[in-house]
DNA sequence: TTGAAAGCGCTAACAA
DNA sequence: TTGTTAGCGCTTTCAA
C-alpha cells in the first residue's frame, strides 16, 4: 500500500480546523490565533506535511523557480551535451552561479540550467517559461548577436541580460565599465615602466571586448602611444597562446600585454614560457575577470577584476522585481566598477 | 488590460472540441480523428497555446525536474554562494553536467541546480522532493560521510549516487573501475622505463582515494616495486604541488608519479617545473579524471579518463527508471571501465 | 479571527 | 472516437 503524501486537509482534521487556518499559518498570514497556530503547528509536525508545490504555483500563478540561461553558438550541433559542457569549462561561470546562488537560496529558490546554442534550443527556452515553469531567465550569452533576448522581449517573458546585447534591446541588463577596466589595466603596465605594450583582444564583435579594446588604447594614447600592436583572440588559453606568439613574432621587443580576459592571459604565459621570456620581468601580463584562472595559473595573473558574484546577484534581483513587477517596470542597465588586482604576472 | 494565457478551454472553444480531445493531441495519445487533429493543431498555434506545467503536474505528480545535488562540507557557512562557485570551478562538473543535460533535453526537462554543504541546506534538498518541486536527485558528493544520501533513502525520496558512499547506503549508485584505473597508470608508468615511481592520492577517507592508491600499490608490487612512496593530497591543483613538493624532498631521484586527479596533477607539474625538472623527460606524470584541466595544462596530461558524460546521462537514466518505477525497483550499482589517454606529460 | 466555497488548468476514468 | 465529469492540493475572496 502506497500512502500518499499529507494534504492540506489532512493537517485540517488533525488539528480540528479549516483548510484556510492551516493555509495562513503554512503562509504566515497574521490574523491567526497564537493558540490556534500552535495547534496547527503541531499537527504540521505529526502528519510531515510539507505543501505541494504545483498546487501551489497553479493557483499563485508562480513557480518559484528560475532559469539561468548560457546561450550561445554550437560548435556541434548534434551532441546534446558538448556546449553544456565547455560552456561551463569556462571559470567565470563559478562565480556566476555563486553569484545568483547567494541571492536565490536564502528565499528557497534554486536555478534552472538551460543551454540555448540552436534555434530549437532558444524555442525550448521560451516554452519553457510561456509555460510557466519558471517564471524569468537569467540570460549569460556567450556570442554576439544572440537571438535568445530579442526573442523573448517580444513575448514579454521575465529576462535579464548579463551585458549589453550588441544590437539594442528593450531588456534589463548589468554590465561592467569596460573601459574604465581596460584604463587600469594600461595603467598598471605603464606605472611598471613597460614601453612596449601590445593587447590580445576578444572576439570584436562583442561589445566587451570592443570596449576593453577602445579603453586600453584610449589610455595608451593619452600617455603618448597611440600605436599598441593588437592580436584577437577567443577569450580562450589556445588563442591567446597563439595570438601571443603572433604577437612575438611581429613585435619582438614586447614587455607588457594586457589581455581582455584570464583564460586568453594564462595562454599567453605559456606562450611566453615557451619562447623563454620570464614573467613578469621580461614581459608583464595583465588579464581581465579575476576568474579562478588568475589563481591557479602559473605564475598568478595580475588582473582586472569583475565582481561577478555582486554582478550576478544583481541580476537575480532585478529579475525578480520584474517578474512581482506592477506596474510593468521599466528596462533598465546596472553597471558595475572594476577592480585591479595584483598579484605576480604583473 | 492584461490578456491571461490561453488554456484548453479557449483552444478547445476555438476547435469546436472538448477539453478532452485537446489534451490527447496535445499529449501524442493515439485514438483521435486525423481531421481532427488537424484541426486542433490549427486552433493551438492560432491561440498560442502552451499547457500549464502547474497544472499538468498537479494531476500527474509528477514535476517534469530533477535536481543535481553538490553534496560536500562547506568551509565558510556563512557566505550563501561560496561553496557552489568553489564547487563548479572543479573542471570535472562541466562533464558531468554535460552528460546530465545531453540525456534530459531530449525529454524536455532540465536539471535544477542544488547545493547541499550544510546540514540546514540538506533538509531544503528533502524538502525540496517532497513538496514534489522536483521529481528525484542526482547527487555528487565531495566529502566522505556525506549524510545526504541516507537522509533522502530514509524518506524514500528518488536518488542516484555518484560513486559508492563509503557507509553502505541502500541507494542507487555509479562508480568508476577505480583500481583498474590505477593499474593503467601504473603499467604507463612502468611501460615508460620509470623505475622510482610515486603516487599522490586523493582524500583517504574516500572510497574512491583509497581504491586508487590501493590498485596503483598493487600494480606496483606485482611489478616488483612493493614499496612506493605516497603523499596525500586534497584534489586540488595546489595540494598536488605542496604534495610534489614533500615526495621531491625525501625521495629527490623519482622518476615518475601518479596523481589521482588531474587538478592535482596539474599542480604537481607546475612544482616540478619549478625546481627545474622536465617533464616527463626527467619526471612522467599521469593524472586521473580527464578532465578540461587535462588539456589546458602545461603540458597536457596523460591520464586516467573517467567516462563522466556516460556516467552522469546513466545516472539520470537511473534515476528515471527509480522515479516511474512501479513496482519499487531495488538500489544498484553500475560500474564503469577507465581508459588511459596518452598526451605529453608520460 | 475563522470557515465555506469557488476556482487555478489539467488529466483520466467512464459513458456515450 | 469523443465528451462529461470528477478531482489533483492549494489560495483567496466573501460571509459569518
Amino acid at each position: 500500500m502506497i500512502r500518499r503524501p499529507p494534504t492540506l486537509e489532512d493537517v485540517a482534521r488533525q488539528a480540528g480546523v479549516s483548510r484556510a487556518t492551516v493555509s495562513r499559518v503554512v503562509n504566515g498570514v497574521r490574523n491567526v490565533d497564537p493558540a490556534i497556530q500552535e495547534v496547527v503547528r503541531d499537527a504540521i509536525e505529526r502528519t510531515g506535511y510539507a505543501p505541494n508545490s504545483a498546487a501551489r504555483a497553479l493557483v499563485t500563478r508562480r513557480a518559484q523557480t528560475i532559469a539561468l540561461v548560457i546561450s550561445g553558438a554550437a560548435d556541434d550541433p548534434g551532441d546534446e551535451g558538448a556546449f553544456a559542457s565547455r560552456a561551463l569549462t569556462d571559470p567565470f561561470f563559478g562565480r556566476v552561479v555563486g553569484g545568483v546562488v547567494g541571492f536565490l537560496r536564502p528565499r528557497s529558490m534554486y536555478p534552472v540550467l538551460m543551454f540555448a546554442e540552436t534555434a530549437a534550443a532558444r524555442r525550448e527556452v521560451a516554452a519553457y517559461l510561456r509555460q510557466g515553469s519558471a517564471d524569468g531567465a537569467l540570460i549569460f550569452s556567450t556570442h554576439a548577436e544572440d537571438p535568445l533576448p530579442a526573442l523573448l522581449a517580444a513575448e514579454r517573458l521575465p529576462c535579464v541580460l548579463f551585458a549589453r546585447p550588441s544590437a539594442p534591446v528593450p531588456v534589463t541588463y548589468v554590465d561592467l565599465a569596460h573601459r574604465e577596466g581596460a584604463r587600469l589595466a594600461a595603467e598598471h603596465l605603464l606605472t611598471r615602466g613597460c614601453r612596449r605594450v601590445a593587447t590580445i583582444t576578444g572576439p570584436l564583435d562583442l561589445p566587451a571586448a570592443q570596449d576593453r579594446l577602445t579603453g586600453f588604447r584610449e589610455t595608451m594614447e593619452q600617455h603618448g602611444q597611440p600605436c599598441v600592436p593588437v592580436a584577437e583572440g577567443g577569450f580562450t588559453a589556445a588563442s591567446g597562446a597563439a595570438a601571443m606568439t603572433r604577437l612575438l613574432t611581429e613585435h619582438p621587443g614586447v614587455d607588457g600585454v594586457f589581455a581582455a580576459n584570464d583564460m586568453m592571459a594564462r595562454g599567453a604565459c605559456d606562450a611566453l614560457r615557451e619562447q623563454g621570456r620570464r614573467i613578469p620581468d621580461d614581459v608583464a601580463v595583465v588579464g581581465f575577470d579575476d576568474s579562478s584562472a588568475a589563481v591557479t595559473s602559473q605564475p598568478r595573473l595580475t588582473t582586472v577584476r569583475q565582481p561577478m558574484e555582486e554582478m550576478a546577484a544583481t541580476m537575480a534581483r532585478l529579475l525578480q522585481e520584474e517578474i512581482e513587477g506592477t506596474p510593468r517596470t521599466e528596462p533598465t542597465a546596472v553597471i558595475f566598477d572594476p577592480e585591479l588586482v595584483v598579484r605576480e604576472s604583473a
